[in-house]
Parts: C-alpha cells; sequence; structure tokens
DNA sequence: GTGATGGTTCGATATCCATCAAAGTGAATC
DNA sequence: GATTCACTTTGATGGATATCGAACCATCAC
C-alpha cells in the first residue's frame, strides 16, 4: 500500500492527463475527430486537414483554432507539419494505441514519448 | 462536406468529451486508476474503493476527493452506491468500451447511455 | 514589388475549475 | 442520545482556459 504515488507512474499518468485535457474541449475533439477521420479514410496521405478545413465546420475563428491545434500537438495528440501555404496535421498514432491501450486495462501501454510545454 | 455537425454525432462528441474532461484532472485521473486497478485485481468485489481510500494516496482533501468522484459519476465513468458509512466506487465498463473503441477507430462505438448533469 | 490567402501572435475578457476551511448530514457505536 | 466516523454541501479564492479582434508573418500568384 504505497504511499503518495511513484515518480514513472506518474509521469505516465501526467501525460495521460494532458491528452484528456486537450480532447476535454468539444471543439478540439471535433478537430481531432476529424483528423482521425481523414487519416481512417484515407482521403489524402498528403494534405487536407488545414486549419482552414477545420474553420468551415466548427463555430470559432481561426485565432482559436490554431490555438486549439498547438494545444493538441503539445498534448502529443497529433503532429504538424508545414505545407507551403497549408498546415498539414497527422495523428500520433503511438498516442492513440497508448489511449486505447489505456482503457483496455491499466498498465498495459508503454509510456508515450513526452514532448515540449 | 456537411457544414456545421450533425446532432446525433454531436451527442456522442459531447458525452466523450465530457469523459476527457473528467480524466483531464490527474487527481481525478489517479482516483479512476485506482479503481481500474482494483477492480482488474479483483482485490474485493464488494467495499474498497471508498472516499477515504483515495484520500490516503492524493495531497489532496477529503471536500475535494468527493467532488472529483461527483464528477467521474457525471460524466458517466463509475457509478458509486452507499454501502452503510462507506462508498462503493465501480467502473461503468459500458464506457470505458466505448472509450476504447474511440481510439481503436473513429465510429466504432454505440452512444454511451446519457447521465444526469 | 502588390495582393491575396493561410496561419500565428498578442493582449484582453469572461468564464470555468480545483481547492480549501467550515459547517452540515447520516450511519454506526457506545 | 451523545460521540465518532465517513462523507457532503457551501461559499470563497486563486488560477487556468476559450474565445475574440487586431495586428502580424509567410507564401504563393501576379
Amino acid at each position: 500500500m504505497m504511499n503518495k504515488r511513484s515518480a514513472p507512474a506518474d509521469d505516465r499518468l501526467d501525460a495521460l492527463a494532458r491528452a484528456f485535457k486537450a480532447l476535454s474541449n468539444p471543439n478540439r475533439l471535433q478537430i481531432y475527430v476529424e483528423i482521425l477521420r481523414r487519416q481512417r479514410q484515407a482521403i489524402g496521405p498528403e494534405h487536407s486537414c488545414a486549419l482552414y478545413d477545420f474553420l468551415n465546420s466548427l463555430e470559432i475563428g481561426a485565432p482559436t483554432v490554431s490555438h486549439h491545434i498547438k494545444e493538441l500537438v503539445n498534448a502529443g495528440l497529433i503532429r504538424v507539419e508545414r505545407d507551403g501555404k497549408y498546415l498539414a496535421c497527422a495523428l500520433d498514432d503511438d498516442m492513440r494505441l497508448a489511449l486505447r491501450a489505456f482503457f483496455d486495462r491499466e498498465e498495459a501501454a508503454p509510456p508515450p514519448r513526452r514532448r515540449a510545454r
């Protein structure tokens, strides 16, 4: 019956908590789902998923979308690349699998890589 | 290319967003994990998982733990029963599986039952 | 170059959240 | 029924967050 929590488990849980926080905002979740959907349908492996794609289906402005995308990146949920004028958002599949494993059963997943704050 | 989002998908996403929000706080996540762990180890199908069990491993007070438990219930993540003086917290397995399915692939899960606010 | 388009950065603001201490409730025990 | 134990309710408070408009930066097309 350990008192307080152990450090490594803490790190892992904190990373998960950050991911959950990123997904806790409906608009951010919607963005994540959209990326997931496009990836799943393999609409285009490249491009797609630029900021303005989300802008039309979400009643929020461009600055807010930009902010949300950054949050998803910081949480390790997606990766982003500049493609000329456009943005190219892609799921981080390691994180997706880590999250799935978390709900599979506890202690099933290796700690996802940390990212900058 | 539907504009704005469709209502039923919205409901489902909102339910997920609420669940993620509940798990976004490290202390609340810790509580959830603890319940998950005890359920997994089948330490005792009954009792266990009372408020004071969490109190010792979390550097927060009893009112806050009480508040967190309520949030987890409202998010549909756990269920709670009074057992005499004590509390009996148990995972909601439907929600756990719905969350797992979400990370499996989008649109794989039936909408989890709604709960009172 | 000039424009236009896609995206970001910067305050500002309004709301929400985690936490606490103090007081309250309800069940067990004496 | 008085005490204790487990928990809850009720403000209060400090800090985080979502969103915006305005200004800014980068890239593409002339």
